[in-house]
DNA sequence: ACATTTTTGCACCAATGTTGCAAAAAATAA
DNA sequence: TTATTTTTTGCAACATTGGTGCAAAAATGT
């Protein structure tokens, strides 16, 4: 397990710290999406605020995360296991955000439908988010 | 035009002020969604950081202007104009984002298509946010 | 015009995010 | 393995964003 952790960091070039070790293992043992105070709150790591705020950023860039488009003022970060392992990241799947336990999920299965634009526009990504209430809590 | 916008105020029970009218005048004219800092930076009319705050708050409860899903850590608020006016409120349109002249805009035409979501979700809302180039930067 | 209600501005606070730089850790070279 | 180079981390300090309580000011209703 720790294994296959370190390999996701070699394989984007990254060096393999205990910091980036920890929060891409919170990644993957998350079900849902995770905001940058969820990793800060941890209680068995902790590292400084900056360098979570960092580390998320470089996942990002590296393409290991996605971001998630909130409705409020803060930031999900999601792994989208299937693409991520395999390197190169697509993001074409729905999120969904449950207003009873409040996880988002993504939904890897479910595929956006095409959106037909005005004249004029281009397309490049297209991001949905579903609110409502998940499996779990029904 | 500003009687106009004194109707929308009064048709909401809202007090008729001088920052209101400013700040619904400044969604009016505007073509895309406003972030705070814009309403803020705007020069010919001064009001506390607080007001605004306060302002955004009370028109999104009274469904006059609605918050629009960012990936980065912004809140955007547009006006649709035909919801709005009429006093009752709908979202269910699409959101486009600008890559060029990083406008948002409300494609109040464009119809979000149905998303069928695996059995146990039920489903409330609906936002789809698509990035790309306008039809103005193209 | 007056009393009542609502809104505003100010001061202060709290959370969130950023930057520069020295110390520490990881990768690379010998 | 040890030494050197490169990268990452933690700290301090700062900037930005958003929220609260309260008195002054403005708007509403009579």
């Amino acid at each position: 397990m720790m294994e296959q952790i370190a390999d996701i960091l070699k394989k984007n070039q990254l060096s393999i710290t205990e910091g980036r070790k920890k929060i891409l293992n919170m990644f993957l043992n998350s079900p849902g999406a995770l905001a940058h105070a969820d990793i800060e709150k941890n209680t068995d790591a902790s590292f400084d605020r900056v360098t979570v705020y960092r580390t998320l950023q470089t996942f990002v860039e590296k393409g290991i995360i996605h971001n998630i488009p909130t409705t409020d003022n803060s930031i999900l970060y999601a792994l989208c296991k299937d693409n991520c392992e395999a390197g190169h990241h697509h993001d074409n799947h729905v999120h969904f955000i449950c207003d009873v336990c409040d996880k988002t999920i993504c939904l890897e299965n479910v595929i956006i439908p095409e959106v037909k634009l005005p004249k004029g526009f281009t397309q490049k990504q297209t991001d949905v988010v579903i609110s409502g209430i998940c499996n779990k809590c029904k």
